[in-house]
DNA sequence: AGTGCGGCCTGTCCGC
DNA sequence: TGCGGACAGGCCGCAC
């Protein structure tokens, strides 16, 4: 899915175009998606206003005057704005028309991403709720890394990709951000030195501001929200590159699965 | 409590 | 050209 750098860039994309809107409609032309989207969510969100567009981890929050709707990408998910009226596409499920002329679409063709709703403060939402900081801000650093990563056996990079541990981090830039810190995917989190840890951390807040500043990583389908695809896919150093030279050292990249999931990584670079 | 796995979906690509 | 199977950016919920 979009990562953290998908779903920011698509919050900045889109924030000015529904911020301050009035919803007039809203269209679910496929409920089915990982959980079913409310019943009456177009009876709950017609004629509320969108007061601001925040994000938390990879959701997606739009505050209104009635409420907050969520918005998680999945895999596959992406949203744009178009102008009322533009004939659905495949996979298009949801529409909020919004004053202005312009609609908010939802597209997601494997259905993991979500629309919920909540009237109460959406990071008491039962998904949210037990989040780990966000790994740009001050909350996350090699202290809390190293606090998670006391006496556990498990790979590191599946830690780093715990969203209770540290949220935004998908599989793309866990291998990334191990790999700018020299460590190997596969150790585990709790055998890593305190100094090493101070390492990571820094190392997920540096792959991860590149990212943004590229308008994050285009594999297949991630647009932001004007429809274009980022440009971090270019940058990636491991991600993908298996048998490539590291940028590194000259070494073959290497690929393994761990917690049934592709990475990457350089042999010699990281261990 | 931590860990590993199945499952949710569709599209694409690869080997036969 | 067609077909089956593996795989793809996430992550919940369950069994152990």
């Amino acid at each position: 899915m979009p990562e953290l750098p998908e779903v920011e860039t698509t919050r900045r994309g889109i924030e000015a175009h529904v911020s301050g809107q009035i919803i007039a409609a809203v269209e679910v032309r496929q409920p089915k998606l990982r959980w079913r989207v409310p019943p009456g969510l177009s009876r709950k969100l017609k004629d509320a206003r969108i007061d601001c567009l925040e994000r938390r981890g990879k959701y997606l929050l739009f505050k209104t005057s009635s409420g907050t709707l969520i918005v998680h990408l999945g895999m596959s998910g992406s949203l744009r704005m178009v102008v009322d009226g533009a004939p659905p596409q495949a996979h298009d499920h949801v529409d909020l028309r919004l004053g202005n002329g312009l609609t908010l679409r939802l597209r997601d063709p494997r259905r993991f991403g979500a629309v919920l709703w909540t009237r109460s403060d959406p990071l008491r939402h039962p998904l949210l709720a037990a989040l780990g900081p966000e790994p740009l801000s001050d909350g996350f650093d090699g202290a809390w890394l190293r606090q998670r990563a006391h006496g556990r056996k498990a790979a590191v990079k599946t830690l780093i990709m715990n969203s209770r541990v540290v949220v935004g981090i998908g599989n793309i830039y866990a291998s990334e951000a191990l790999f700018l810190a020299g460590i190997n995917p596969a150790r585990s989190a709790g055998r890593i030195s305190a100094r090493r840890l101070h390492g990571l951390a820094a190392a997920v807040k540096q792959v991860l501001e590149e990212a943004l500043e590229q308008g994050g990583t285009t594999l297949r389908d991630f647009v932001n929200g004007a429809g274009e695809p980022g440009y971090f896919a270019q940058s990636l150093r491991v991600y993908g590159r298996e048998g490539e030279p590291c940028v590194n050292c000259g070494a073959p990249v290497r690929a393994r699965v761990l917690a049934q999931r592709a990475s990457y990584y350089c042999p010699r670079c990281q261990r």
